[in-house]
DNA sequence: AATTCGGGGCA
DNA sequence: TGCCCAGAATT
């Protein structure tokens, strides 16, 4: 598909014109000037809905108003910050960048495009985010809303999540940045893409860029952008034992490469079918199968973890195998748990 | 090139 | 329920 330059004009001009008429919803990340406020506000969207990750921003800023002090913050700390956020290995490279930027760039965030990719937890997109945001330098961004805006408006069907696509959408996008104000820019597609060109109910009948937009004139809008992948889910039972010992609860951080790296759960026993069998039963001085007292389903994008969650009142502490700790109740608060577990806490009668 | 990393909002 | 979200890293 190629582009005229009397489309790219038109295109360009006429997003810059709607953003700066546009009251569009105020954000603490907008209109920011401090490349680390911007980078972890970056990272905190990744994947994330504005107003699922704004309370997040907020309590980051607040309790590391700079670089320096996420960086010498307890590892714990922050991931007890991040605690039900999601997609964890983000929380881990935001510490380790931190600590890059803190002790390797002495506290200042490089202006330099392949310097911030080279971050960890840095990719195409959060580069040019804060490049353009932070230093006025001429990246454009790629993300699910720019894909979407440029597939409808060009009327490009291929698939977004392929290399070709990728690689397509980034040089289109690249030339339709105005160098002149790449964060105005970027801010304007990303914005229409939410408010205006949505992913389902887009508003064309209201939208200045639908007098050209090929979608719009092919009856395609609902069909574009196109995507490859399927997921697959799949079903994973997890028996939790909550091994308590007067007022302390077993607890071990997952280490394994799998979901919920770094963050805490209780004894786990995970088996292949929803009901544990004779002979799934934990070393933990267990004689007996007990009821479980508490069940939770939590769809993850691939995979659906089932729950059962078994109450265990011990006389003294088993010894276990692997590594785990024994906490009082009222220090539960001090480490992150992942959603499933945090749902155990949060019911009626706990304890 | 394909998978895998959370969790929540929406029709 | 299925799709999507200010994606990145790993295999």
């Amino acid at each position: 598909m190629p582009t005229t330059l009397t489309a790219r004009t038109f295109f360009t001009r006429n997003l810059l014109q709607w953003h700066f008429e546009e009251n569009d919803r105020q954000l603490p990340w907008k209109n920011e000037t401090d490349p680390y406020k911007i980078w972890l506000s970056e990272i905190i969207l990744q994947q994330t809905r504005a107003e699922q990750g704004l309370p997040y921003y907020q309590r980051f800023i607040a309790q590391y108003p700079d670089v320096h002090r996420l960086a010498d913050a307890p590892e714990a700390e922050v991931f007890r910050l991040w605690q039900g956020l999601g997609y964890y290995n983000r929380c881990r490279n935001l510490i380790a960048a931190a600590q890059t930027i803190s002790r390797d760039y002495k506290g200042r965030f490089p202006a330099d495009y392949e310097k911030i990719l080279a971050l960890k937890g840095v990719g195409n997109y959060t580069a040019a985010a804060v490049a353009s945001f932070a230093f006025g330098l001429p990246y454009a961004v790629l993300d699910g809303n720019v894909y979407r805006v440029l597939a409808r408006y060009f009327g490009i069907d291929t698939e977004t999540d392929s290399t070709a696509g990728k690689k397509q959408f980034q040089e289109l996008v690249q030339q339709l940045l105005d160098p002149e104000q790449p964060a105005a820019f970027n801010q304007a597609i990303m914005d229409f893409g939410a408010s205006v060109c949505k992913p389902k109910a887009a508003a064309c009948t209201t939208c200045v860029l639908a007098p050209e937009c090929q979608a719009y004139r092919r009856d395609m809008v609902d069909l574009l952008p196109v995507k490859g992948k399927k997921i697959k889910v799949t079903e994973r039972y997890f028996h939790y034992f909550v091994l308590q010992v007067g007022d302390e609860v077993f607890i071990r951080q997952r280490r394994e490469k799998d979901i919920w790296q770094d963050l805490f759960e209780f004894y786990l026993v995970e088996t292949g079918q929803a009901t544990l069998q004779p002979g799934d039963i934990p070393p933990a001085g267990i004689t007996q199968l007990p009821a479980p007292v508490f069940s939770n389903r939590q769809r993850l994008t691939h995979q659906l973890i089932i729950s059962d969650f078994y109450l265990v009142g011990l006389e003294k502490k088993p010894e276990l195998p692997g590594e785990g700790i024994w906490v009082k109740q009222a220090l539960l608060k001090n480490y992150a748990f992942p959603k499933t577990i945090l749902s155990f806490f949060n019911r009626k009668n706990y304890f």
